[in-house]
DNA sequence: ATATATACCTTGACAGGCGAGGTATATATG
DNA sequence: CATATATACCTCGCCTGTCAAGGTATATAT
């Protein structure tokens, strides 16, 4: 992995729910959409997935259902809801006004 | 506070040598530089900024010397070390590299 | 049979941030 | 002269997000 936990951390949940926002998914799927998409830079380990998650379901952000699938492993989908939505404005809101500080304050 | 500490987190020893490139100083005037620069929107708390000191100091990336007031509480200053210029540059590129994934990742 | 891929989950350790508290010097205010 | 404020340093212990390690179950490929 190319970059540290760190910098990362508090974006987790960002970027659940940036996924989220185009469409319905479960952990798995997650995962791997953001492995593909960062070129396997960057990979959100499982533990810190299913934690998001429960922060995220806890606050009321996402709500969860049950796949239909009959064959394979079940899966957990997951859906934003209205809370989740603004929650997503604010979190990137924050993430462009830390954005300027950090690279103010780092030259 | 506008910003939180867990976007920030990573950061702080970054933006402290940034800090140093420019010229040696102490704790006291690099928190207050911090939040002249940001306008108060940030604010290293003196707890994080003094562990981050020693955490510097153990890797070897900053060394101290006292000053040498002779009125007012003494100060402790800070120096950058080579190998503190390289760590900075490295952290500096990763910070670019992160922002690049980060944005991609929350659209 | 065994390995691999899919898919879920929990527990406990770890590390950085920070609130709360402390020390000491100097100056300004009442 | 007492008190407040500014300067300047520091430590301790809690909190929280990350993650390694471990676990379960289904299906397919070798």
């Amino acid at each position: 992995m190319s970059i540290t936990s760190d910098i990362l951390r508090g974006h987790t949940e960002t970027i659940i729910l940036a996924h989220l926002l185009e469409q319905d998914s479960y952990g798995y799927q997650i995962n791997k959409d953001i492995m593909q998409k960062t070129d396997n830079l960057y990979e959100l380990k499982e533990s810190t997935l299913y934690t998001a998650f429960r922060r995220l379901e806890q606050n009321g952000y996402i709500r969860t259902y049950w796949g239909d699938e009959t064959v394979g492993a079940r899966r957990r989908y997951y859906a934003i809801t209205e809370e989740g939505k603004a929650a997503y404005k604010k979190y990137k809101n924050e993430w462009e006004e830390a954005k300027n500080i950090i690279d103010h304050l780092i030259k």
